[in-house]
DNA sequence: TTTT
DNA sequence: TTTT
C-alpha cells in the first residue's frame, strides 16, 4: 500500500517530455494548502511535483494549465541521483494514477453555460524501466 | 485534502528528540515494496522519511523497532533549508496523523498465547510552529 | 483504519438533527458519478449517506445546500436496527471526519469578484454512545 | 473520486460464484475494528461486506479463509433490489480493487521458516454489466 | 545509509 | 522557483 491523495493548485503549467523509447511524461507541481486548523490568516501551502505518464500525461499537457485545481491520486516515489560533484541527491515525486479536473472549465475557455462536468482520466500504474527525462 | 496511506517495514530504529519546548518528536524511515504488479523477482522498496510528534511519537519510540511493520496514515510535506554552501535543499516527510502496528508482537518480545491484538495510536493532526531538530 | 474519501455532489439538503443531550447531527446523501472508465454517456452515480456530528455538523448545516460539490473524508459504519414487523436492517452510512467544500461560493450567494476560497471545516473522530436521530 | 481502505480480519470464508459470462465473483464480509479512540476494552467491529470479480475474485477464493487479516482498497457502490414483497432494498459493498494480504501465511498452512512475504493482488477496476450473482 |  |  502505497498512496497518495492531494487536492491543489497548479503552481506552473505542465511540461511534456518523451522519454528514449516515446512514452509521454508530464511533470507539475501543485500547491496544496494547509494551516486549515490554524489560524486562517497565515496560508501556507506544500509544493509537491506530481509525474504522470503515458495517456494520462497526454491528458494533462491538453488539458491542465497553470492555477487550475486538480485531485491527484497516486503513490509517493523517491528518486536517487547523483550530481556533478558526485553526490548522491534524493528527489521525492508523486506518480500520478488518477487526477480529477476539479475545474468546471480549462481557463480561459469560454465559460458554457453547460452544467459543470467532472473530468477524469485513468492511467494503469506503470514502474516504467526507463529514466524520467530532465 | 493532503492524504498519504503506507504500508512498510522500518528501515531502521526511530529516534525521539525534543524541541525547545520539549515536544517529542520522532522520525524514522519506512520501506515500502513496490513492484507488486511487475515480476515478483526484482523487489524494489521506496525508503521515506516518517515524522511523528508528541504522543505519537513516543508510542513509536517506545514499540518500534527496526523491521517491524507499520501503517501510517499521514500527509506530505516538503521542508527547506539551507547547507553550509548557502544551497536551499528540500526535504520530503510524511508526517504522521495515525499509525498501526500490523505486528502482533514487538520484536523480541516473549510470544504470548494470546490473540494477536492490533494496537492503534491517534495523533492530531500537527503544524507546530517549531523546527523538526536535527 | 477504515478510511473513505469520496467527491460528489449534494443530492439533496442536509438535515440537522439533534440528540437527546445536544449534539447536533447533520444527514445528506452525496451522488458520486462512476463511470469514467465506461463510455462517456452513461453515467451512473451512487448515492451514498453522510453523516456529520457536532461542529462539522453545524458548518453542514450552515453552507451546504443540494448540488453542492465536496469532498468528503470519513468511515464507513454499519448500524442495524429492527423495523415494526421485527426484521432486522442495516444501513450502511458514510461518518465524515473532514468535509472540504468543493465550489467556490454558497450556491445562490452573490458571485464575488474575489479568488475561490477553499473552506474546510475539521471534526474529531466520534464514537457516540447516542442514536443517531431519525 | 470513490476511495476505500480498509483493514480487518475474514469474518467468514470467501464464496466464489460465476456469472452466466463465466466471470468469477467473490464475496466475503471483514470485521473492521473501532474505538480506538473509546476504552480499549469495548471493541466493537464494523462488519463490511467485499465484493471483488474476475481474477481478484479467484486469488481471495484460493487464499483467504476466515480470520484472515487483508487490506481492502475499493470504492463504496449501493445496489438496489427489489424483494418478494415488492418492497425495494439496498446494499451497500466495497468493491475490491486491490487485497493485500497481511498474515505471512495461509491460515492452518505448514508454518515456514522462510521470511514471512507480502501477497498482493491486482484487479483493474470493473463495472461489469452483468449482476453479482446471490 | 536501509525493510521483509 | 511557485497555486487559490
Amino acid at each position: 500500500m502505497n498512496k497518495v491523495i492531494l487536492v491543489g493548485h497548479l503552481a506552473r503549467d505542465p511540461e511534456v517530455r518523451y522519454t528514449q523509447s516515446g512514452k509521454a511524461v508530464a511533470s507539475f507541481t501543485i500547491a496544496v494548502n494547509r494551516n486549515f486548523g490554524g489560524t486562517p490568516e497565515q496560508r501556507e501551502a506544500d509544493f509537491i511535483p506530481i509525474v504522470a505518464w503515458e495517456r494520462l500525461a497526454e491528458t494533462c499537457g491538453n488539458n491542465l494549465t497553470k492555477g487550475r485545481r486538480v485531485l491527484v491520486e497516486g503513490r509517493m516515489q523517491v528518486r536517487s541521483y547523483e550530481t556533478a560533484e558526485k553526490q548522491r541527491r534524493y528527489v521525492t515525486e508523486v506518480i500520478a494514477q488518477n487526477i480529477e479536473f476539479l475545474d468546471s472549465r480549462k481557463q480561459g475557455g469560454p465559460e458554457t453555460g453547460a452544467a459543470p462536468a467532472d473530468m477524469s482520466s485513468f492511467g494503469k500504474d506503470v514502474f516504467p524501466d526507463e529514466e524520467i527525462p530532465f
